[in-house]
DNA sequence: TACGAATTCAAACAAACGTTTGATTGAATT
DNA sequence: AATTCAATCAAACGTTTGTTTGAATTCGTA
């Protein structure tokens, strides 16, 4: 296995261009010829466009994914000895900090948006892989969160949870926004500071009460 | 004015598929097909097809910010012949409610995806003219933010700012996504829910005390 | 060294893209 | 009735797209 084979490297620029321009905005010309790569290589090592993107994807949400559930497992383990349930602020470091901390990663940037753009993106193949890839974890931490805060209705903890989502994902994909919008003041790429103030924010969040408990649906 | 000319029914069409396809991934073939117009009518019309993105924005982008500023005018007047600051919710309510109310718009759930697309959208001419479009309504609502919550530096606002964004645009954005995560609990179509709870969640965010002041930016 | 499999390569493919053209239409103006 | 001009149309433009092909090359192994 060389050090920088065709393969990995394709993935690598793959996954900064798809990032910067998104899929339809990224030619296999502009890949391969940014890789140094033949433009055949791709369908030669993948098969197709479709497949590259499908990869390119599965190689850093797998291990994201795996990650939040390792912490949640030993959270859960831990509170389990001390006979009382995990708080809320565990729950959420352990949803919020493994994706964040992909910041630190070389392409941590391109990763960052790319994940956004799972989130976001409609096409039907990517949701499908959407699925594939949180149903664990969306369930796990939900059941988490109803065992941290009895008070909500699995429901008011899904509206919750799509909120906190979205933060993440903005945070996540569109960092210079908010230099925008401090002009210039805030610092979107220390890493340590994006995690606490999403867990604040979404701690609070969490724990706030409903208002109109009219509308709310069953759990 | 003919009841449904080729100037506004392109409007339509592209809009529609914008959202759910995206740009680069809405040709101008199938734009014309389907609005039942000829394919040189978008060039004739609008020049380009770059032109008619930003004109289909503009359309929408415009009204919604105008009704957020006319609310805050609205509730800083209020306060002020009260001899007060508004309330923080108020604020938040004329920063959500506007783009949210586009929900009951017949075209709303385009129109809404079409807002995210705005936020998301990485390319150069589209954020100019997000920068456009909102850069008053920023700066506003900043101040605004600041005056009811004088405890919190500037910066620390535009944290607070910038996930709020982030929720609102994925509720906006992906609505269906709520439905996975309750198993099809919640309503994510329900307009008045949507914006109590987003509200209730920000609220709460915004309150929320710091947790490091340490690596805080200043104001 | 020689063989077979894996990989890379230049070249070409059909299809889809945004855009332009020049003729044609149809309603308003003179 | 003649003129004008905005609007629409079919057709074609030159690129760019993802994909395929078949020969050339490289690599691991015997």
């Amino acid at each position: 296995m060389k050090p920088f084979d065709t393969h990995t490297k394709l993935l690598d620029v793959a996954e900064k261009l798809f990032a910067k321009n998104g899929f339809k905005g990224t030619s296999l010309r502009v890949i391969t010829q940014e890789a140094g790569v033949n433009l055949a290589a791709v369908n030669y090592h993948f098969g197709s466009k479709e497949r590259l993107i499908r990869e390119v994807f599965r190689r850093r949400v797998g291990p994201v994914n795996q990650r939040r559930l390792e912490k949640l497992d030993r959270i859960e383990e831990k509170a389990n000895i001390e006979g009382r349930n995990p708080e809320l602020r565990e729950i959420l470091d352990a949803f919020i900090e493994p994706p964040i901390q992909l910041m630190n990663h070389p392409s941590g940037k391109a990763i960052m948006r790319l994940f956004s753009r799972l989130i976001i993106e409609s096409k039907k193949e990517i949701a499908e892989l959407f699925i594939d890839q949180f149903a664990e974890v969306v369930e796990r931490f939900l059941q988490a969160f109803h065992r941290a805060l009895p008070q909500f209705s699995q429901s008011e903890l899904s509206w919750k949870m799509h909120f906190m989502i979205g933060a993440m994902a903005h945070a996540m994909a569109e960092p210079f926004r908010l230099k925008f919008l401090s002009q210039g003041l805030c610092d979107p790429s220390d890493v340590q500071a994006t995690i606490t103030r999403l867990i604040d924010f979404c701690q609070a969040g969490f724990l706030a009460p409903v208002s109109n408990p009219d509308s709310a649906e069953e759990a």
